[in-house]
DNA sequence: GGCATCTCTTTCATTTTTGAAAGTCTTCTC
DNA sequence: GAGAAGACTTTCAAAAATGAAAGAGATGCC
């Protein structure tokens, strides 16, 4: 055997072989009998082997017929299992990636952007450098500021805006995130601005959080955090100085996409609300 | 989805999925770019779903593209599996009917007409009617007698003579088969000729010759059979009556089938010796 | 910024594939 | 035994698929 044969000449072998002659397969696959005629030969020429004795009764496998016959057996069932793949397949996902406190937004407020009805399934990506994107390893992100690449699109949504939260406002020294780690704005701020004030500090945004419901310190917190959480007040002004955009961020072609499109205006209609 | 998509195109689609564009696909599939183009076109189109998002950097799966890409992965494995079984598939066999007796030969010397190296392997079959071979149930049969239809081939081998067999000469009494399977000529002839004498019967001709090796009494066997029984004498002359020629049998068609043709061969060169 | 290179699409002449119709042969039926 | 019905193949004109070349846009390198 030099080449491989078309697969959907095999698929028109199976139907001759199972049919016992052209007319039959001919009805079966919508294919005109000369048509099945050319490709059984070509099939048998690409093989190297003949398949049928062509009497005048009809086609009949050989025995090397009936051998690749048995073997594609198997093969068979997959038009059947491919139908019901194409019909019934679980349903796309939409990588969204975002920072922390957005993602823990987005979380406590999935039903409000999707249900069980919806066309794709959310996939909530870890929040990485904004090559997520561009390179294709994401689909949506929610970013501080629009994109800087020309092949991103942008759109932004609402303003957010930050506090210092506490338990109380008897709650002493802050909480502040562990140095290699402090790579947001925020985060940064609070180290500038309270170095002397700061003395346990976490790896994680959320276990900042986690502690500052145990009255362990003062955390800055994005208002739309920390007004949802029971257990914080939030002490004294908001702080201007973080205040920004939030920016849904998509690849350009992607915005053609039918399925992330969904997900975009879903998205962007809970965070404009 | 309306239609089913072809094999064939969704094997491009793999390509061009994996390899992020149309260039690569081209290269390792053997088609021109323009080719892959259309056809990815025409999948959409029939799949009712936009699988890529075409940038100038190339195709990238959308989130559908992704779902389809995901099910395909066990498809994929399908081009190797076929070509594995396509080189290294079994090898066909070749069904062959034959009498208990002529069978029992054809099992007694099967080195003289077959071995590892050839390209078929025998089936050996319960023999029943002819229609077997006229129906394409059998390919080759053993027949003691020409065959009626035109579209059966028959070629004369050796002749086949009787005589009646036994331990020794004091044996007394014949072996005869049953009343429903009584049907070849020699077991008609027995009963017909030594009804009086036939004791024991069995429903398998194969089961007499076991008997008769165990002195139970006298049987009519073919001279091949009972010349190679070391516990055998030949009792009398040969029984003229039952003479008749070997015929080997097959389908007019199937004699230009390769392998048959082979086995054919084989099998008269043995019985022609 | 400009030039080379990469991507995919479009165009178009050529090749291939297709199916209706006609042809051939066999089998079935009366 | 003639006619009808069935099988497959051949013929041939129309339709579809193909790939080289050209076009168009993006990227990368210097």
């Amino acid at each position: 055997m030099k080449e491989m044969p078309s697969l959907d000449d095999l698929m028109l072998f199976l139907a001759v072989a199972d049919n016992g002659g052209l007319a039959g397969a001919a009805r079966l696959t919508g294919r005109s009998v000369p048509t099945l005629s050319r490709r059984m030969q070509q099939l048998e020429r690409v093989l190297e082997l003949v398949l049928f004795s062509r009497g005048k009764q009809g086609y009949i496998l050989t025995a090397q017929g009936r051998v690749l016959r048995e073997n594609l057996s198997e093969f068979q069932g997959i038009e059947r299992d491919l139908r019901k793949v194409l019909e019934h397949g679980p349903r796309p996902q939409v990588r969204i990636t975002a920072g922390s406190w957005t993602a823990l937004f987005l979380a406590q407020n999935l039903p409000r952007f999707w249900n069980q009805t919806c066309a794709w399934v959310p996939d909530f990506m870890e929040s990485t450098v904004p090559l997520d994107i561009a390179r294709r390893g994401a689909d949506i992100g929610l970013r501080n500021a629009p994109p800087e690449q020309p092949w991103l699109a942008g759109r932004r949504t609402r303003r957010v805006t930050y506090a210092v939260y506490a338990r109380s406002i008897e709650v002493k020294g802050f909480l502040g995130l562990s140095e290699r780690v402090r790579q947001t704005p925020s985060a940064k701020w609070v180290w500038d601005t309270y170095r002397e004030d700061i003395s346990i500090t976490a790896t994680n945004p959320r276990m900042l959080l986690d502690l500052a419901c145990a009255g362990a310190g003062l955390v800055v917190l994005p208002c739309f955090v920390g007004e949802t959480v029971q257990e914080l007040q939030q002490i004294g002004e908001r702080i201007e100085a973080l205040s920004h955009e939030e920016w849904l961020v998509c690849h350009h072609e992607a915005r053609h996409d039918r399925v992330i499109r969904d997900a975009l205006d879903r998205l962007s209609e809970l965070l404009c609300s």
